[in-house]
DNA sequence: TATACTGTTAATATAAATATACACAGTATG
DNA sequence: CATACTGTGTATATTTATATTAACAGTATA
């Protein structure tokens, strides 16, 4: 099965961490299907131009997530959580990106109707509504 | 001038992060007014239990931000900074929270409304509104 | 100018994050 | 069982983040 992973060694975002936000992307957006059998460690470092233990890590850490199931001398494999986990999951990742989010608006004084009024602009201007879906709504970025 | 900051050696958290947080925070609620002289590098530290470099990065780190301005040989004083750049300092911060969380959502295909659902459940739980503050509304932290 | 303060710079130590090579162990299959 | 695959564990190198000391330079003032 062939992964579409793209790396940059030149990036200072770390290789694991490069291929760790794509690879769980393309598991939660049900790209991998459950049950998929992943390249193996060797076979993927190859590809990607890594070390198999950079591999190891990513697929450590997913595992850690509930996203991968690993078997010693089988393979790796998409895990078949259930739609409720795999739910749940996704909701955590939002939730502790905002709670970072107020966490920081509480810090600077900002009262309960401006943390509002600035979420909703940061939501026009990077995820707004679908009818409007421009290559870059005429703003700086 | 005392300045009241508290740090823990013992915490993950960096102590020159620590002092940072604390400090910002002092300085954009206006509890130290503008043109407010800080202890010197040596008495901070020693005060606080640190290395001078320690309290000297700090000071650097919030000059960068504008929020302090550094004389050599004078001392370090809290910046004369308009009421305007404050506020988009502080807007600027809030904003830099809500685009990663809002990254994140992109990252696991949340829906705009899903996306909004879950912010506004954050909100009520870390931020809730001004009439019903308790001391923890009864769920897990 | 002598003194006593102020911030500054350079060189360095320590710990954590990132990435690796190599030897080891489990599994499938002839 | 022999082979060729799979993941695993140990030890280690490299880089970055964090923190420090000691010598240096600017400023105010008697």
């Amino acid at each position: 099965m062939r992964i579409p992973i793209q790396v940059s060694a030149e990036s200072a975002e770390p290789m694991y961490h490069q291929i760790e936000v794509q690879l769980r992307s393309l598991i939660l957006s049900g790209h991998l299907p459950e049950g998929t059998l992943l390249p193996s460690i060797r076979e993927f470092a190859q590809e990607l131009g890594c070390s198999i233990i950079t591999i190891r890590r990513v697929y450590q850490d997913l595992e850690g997530e509930g996203l991968l199931r690993t078997r010693q001398g089988t393979g790796t494999f998409v895990a078949s959580v259930g739609v409720t986990e795999r739910e749940q999951y996704r909701a955590d990742a939002v939730i502790e990106g905002f709670r970072a989010a107020i966490e920081t608006a509480k810090r600077v004084h900002c009262s309960r109707e401006e943390t509002i009024q600035i979420f909703e602009q940061c939501l026009a201007k990077w995820m707004p509504p679908e009818q409007a879906q421009p290559e870059n709504g005429g703003k700086q970025e």
